[in-house]
DNA sequence: TTGTTTCGCGCAATATTATTTCAAGAATGC
DNA sequence: GCATTCTTGAAATAATATTGCGCGAAACAA
């Protein structure tokens, strides 16, 4: 069920809704070649085996008065995995923290984070961020402007490297 | 017409669509009470007046093949604009590259990046980022695991400023 | 207050789309 | 070669999106 591989079509309808996700399925299947019903099918097979987690709109952050992004990398005190956990899991309740991520190498963690504006932020910071349990060290970088901000994969990667093994 | 400002069920509607972009108009419609004309018509206008961007399928890297995803912290020999603007162009044109965001502090840039395996991600990062044009210095850390990853921005922390100023 | 304008709503009608059903063609295995 | 299995596409049906329009509430003017 889960592990059947993909075809081109497949890798096709990834392509597309990655880049509009609220696309028809009528258009869908027209732009993947082939008619409605199994397009649907596969899209539904797609979405059951986890190749797609969801569908979310792109929200302008700036717009909505999130005016600060901030990437803060974490130093903890003890890597022993019920604390990376244990701290994975407060990343998870604070909602000002909308990514993190565990890294290789000296810092620990990278936590991608919004706010409406700079003493929210620090407010975060400091109350919570730094004085939480096992935090050794944080350090943060203001985002001062985006210069590309694609989702997910590139599939013409992907399609270059499977032509070569084929 | 964009000087307009979002009222709750606007703002109702970014947080089911950020949730959930493929849900249909009438659930859409349900959920933030209104009928689905007027909800289709204020997506719309969202839209228009760039408070939603786009959509997008959020698709499992790893499934497809992209076992790799590093950050890039980059510093550049020159800060003058025109070099600012010409490393960000290269970066729109690599695809393992999925986003680039100008920092303050020590470091210039923040990439993010995707890759098949660690050897196409070392070949990328040798024979194109580390020996472009600028650049000066490039740290790289692998995403060992992901702990969280949620779009957008956190309407729950919108609505609590809101109704304080209220 | 009263009249007027403006705005956004929802009903109803229509156009599109999603989804199910099913028979037939391709691929796979024995 | 033949049966099994899968996947397709046409057709029918259910659901959804979209348009047109009249109504009532809020904003505004006098």
């Amino acid at each position: 069920m889960a592990g059947s591989k993909l075809d081109p079509i497949d890798r096709m309808i990834l392509a597309e809704l990655q880049a509009d996700g609220r696309m028809t399925n009528v258009e869908l299947a027209k732009r993947v070649g082939i008619s409605a019903p199994p397009c649907l099918r596969r899209v539904r097979t797609l979405e059951e085996a986890g190749y797609i987690r969801g569908y979310h709109a792109d929200v302008d952050a700036r717009a909505l008065g999130f005016e600060v992004q901030v990437y803060a990398m974490v130093g903890l005190v003890s890597q022993a995995e019920v604390d990376l956990s244990d701290f994975e899991n407060l990343c998870k309740d604070w909602p000002l923290v909308r990514e993190c991520h565990m890294l290789n190498g000296e810092v620990d963690f990278i936590l991608k984070c919004v706010a409406p504006d700079l003493s929210t932020f620090q407010t975060f910071l400091t109350e919570q961020l730094t004085s939480a349990d096992n935090v050794a060290s944080v350090k943060t970088s203001l985002v001062i402007r985006g210069a590309k901000d694609d989702p997910g994969v590139p599939f013409e990667v992907l399609e270059e490297r499977l032509s070569q093994t084929a």
